[in-house]
DNA sequence: TTGAAAGCGTTACCAG
DNA sequence: CTGGTAACGCTTTCAA
């Protein structure tokens, strides 16, 4: 038997009401009284019980994280790890919970139903939008708040995001290998109906574009960032008659694979190719400047998890509180949609 | 407003009891009244609010995961992410939840302990266990049922575990390379108080002895493991007089340092060095037998995951149920602690 | 086979 | 400043 309002109001000789707004901080109470309340509460190391609170208060105090199982491979990708690790930490600030939901792929519309209709969180957070991601209609719909981490091209419908500048990290990181005098980049990205990796892909595009280089399929792979498929598709590139001397990898797990094939191929790193994986903190001198060139750094991804949590609780909390597009820190960027967004 | 049991009976004539046992599957309902109960359910997107339920059943269907702050790189280890897939998939057959916390350092007695008290938890999967982990007794002194991904050297109460064999994997690793001629073989290991890292040194050091080969501790590296670490590392050790031809990894994410350090000191893998890696698919024949060498692969480490849930439900569920040690399929194995538990 | 009513442990309203 | 009491939405006994 653990210890319960009742109870402890009991052992203080008090009403729960009084027990309760003394723990609560309500200011209505006597000093002398709460200090004693707060003494016997913390002697008998009591806790409200989350589910009674939560149905008396109708606050769950608890984020959702629903996760597709299509993307097994997602929860081993650092980023997502690090952007959760950001997130749990903002919850932990304002006592929050964190849940997460593994879903079967296809199935996720009546998951989201399901959290809402069993009142278990206050609001989710959805990762890695697809491009029109059906999940950002539905959940306006439910009335479920929400914020996306990515954004979902195609989708006209307001929502809170915050991503990095993926288009522009990928355009500097081509630049970086023009101006090393690359003409023959292999881009190894994600699939593409992942809306990162189209950005991505734009970024890419675009830096060849302004150098006049033609573009060539052959050296445009998008699968499942994996050991496995990063190896495969560099194994392919690498047979090819012109093949790249230099490829841009799009996760440090993916980066693995590609790696192993430059092996296995005997071909010398620095030497007959260059790869740059998107995690990288990577920077160069340019006209005296010193550039940062990916944004999606572990730690960037972090304080991206942060925000997220952040622009999600206060939406919980003050509903009208609506979120503007804005720049942080000149890497992240947090917005509303269906506002003048930053490209990119 | 959404739905509840209480409308939803109004709307069907019938009383909250006669809908609450419809759809719970009590036998002594009239058929024809459940289809009733169960279409007009399903018309209305019924769910039971999950907070009403916990408090009335006493049960919150909710399994927590406790992340200690300080492996903040753990989140990325993909044996973390492949571990708690298999477990949500194994919560979502039986409509648990999963619940994550992070804490910070040292802080997580009062975090199991809040965790009992709110009653936010049925039950808590431990990560990650140290040599002698403190948990184990204060969740046994909680009575908060648990079950350990990993074993614990140096407790002597009785808990549950499922675990692969760090032991025996790392001592045919080395033998595989032995095998191989190599003799100066170097370890990167995790951190020494983590208790997978001990069992995983005891298995090279005793593959080692049998062959009479002498140990260097200069070749002996332990430190978490992130790429850093794993470059750090590999650089001193390619930098001594006699340096390894072999290198054994205790992960896949140290191993991309391990990589880049070979790359850098210009050493051709496979000739002038080799790598294994715990994380790696690995089999090798011997004496006509296709011996396979690691047992952590991102698979079994799934199934793991999928056990300890199935074992903590069930301890749950049936509190008389105890586990009995036992092997899985020859690689993975699980026990109940204090009993004549398998080696390795 | 069905229903009324008493919990479960809080919070919050309304009196005093 | 404190207390009584009615929710919150469900399950579960006890009666019918």
């Amino acid at each position: 038997m653990t210890m319960n309002l009742k109870t402890l109001a009991q052992e203080l000789g008090l009403s729960q009401t009084t027990v309760s707004r003394a723990l609560n901080g309500y200011p209505e109470v006597n000093e002398a009284t709460r200090q004693r309340v707060q003494q016997a509460a913390a002697r008998y190391n009591y806790r409200p019980n989350s589910r009674a609170k939560g149905l008396a208060t109708g606050r769950a105090m608890m984020i959702g994280h629903v996760i597709p199982a299509s993307t097994r491979h997602e929860m081993v990708n650092p980023v997502f790890g690090d952007f959760v690790g950001g997130a749990s930490d903002a919850y932990a600030r304002h006592n929050f919970d964190m849940m997460f939901t593994r879903v079967a792929d296809g199935n996720d519309e009546s998951t989201y139903r399901e959290l809402k209709a069993k009142r278990a969180v206050d609001g989710v957070i959805i990762q890695g939008p697809l491009v029109n991601d059906a999940r950002i209609p539905l959940l306006n719909a439910l009335d479920l708040p929400f914020v996306v981490h990515g954004r979902s091209s195609g989708i006209d419908e307001p929502y809170s995001w915050v991503d990095v500048n993926n288009k522009r990290s990928f355009q500097r990181a081509t630049e970086f290998l023009l101006d090393l005098g690359h003409t023959r980049i292999g881009l190894i990205n994600g699939l593409e109906h992942m809306d990162f990796a189209q950005r991505r892909r734009d970024g890419y595009l675009a830096a060849l574009k302004a150098r006049g280089i033609p573009t060539d399929p052959a050296l445009m792979r998008s699968n499942e960032m994996t050991e496995v498929f990063g190896h495969h598709q560099t194994r392919h590139m690498l047979q090819l008659d012109a093949p790249p001397t230099a490829i841009l990898t799009s996760s440090m797990i993916s980066a693995i694979g590609v790696r192993r094939a430059i092996e296995e191929a005997g071909l010398k790193m620095g030497r007959d190719i260059s790869i740059i994986t998107h995690d990288d903190e990577l920077s160069y001198l340019k006209n005296g400047q010193d550039v940062p060139i990916f944004t999606a750094t572990r730690s960037s991804v972090w304080k991206a998890g942060e925000i997220a949590a952040e622009m999600l609780l206060s939406q919980i909390n003050e509903p009208a509180n609506v979120p503007q597009t804005r720049l942080l820190e000149a890497e992240l960027v947090v917005g509303r949609s269906t506002g003048p967004a930053p490209q990119g």
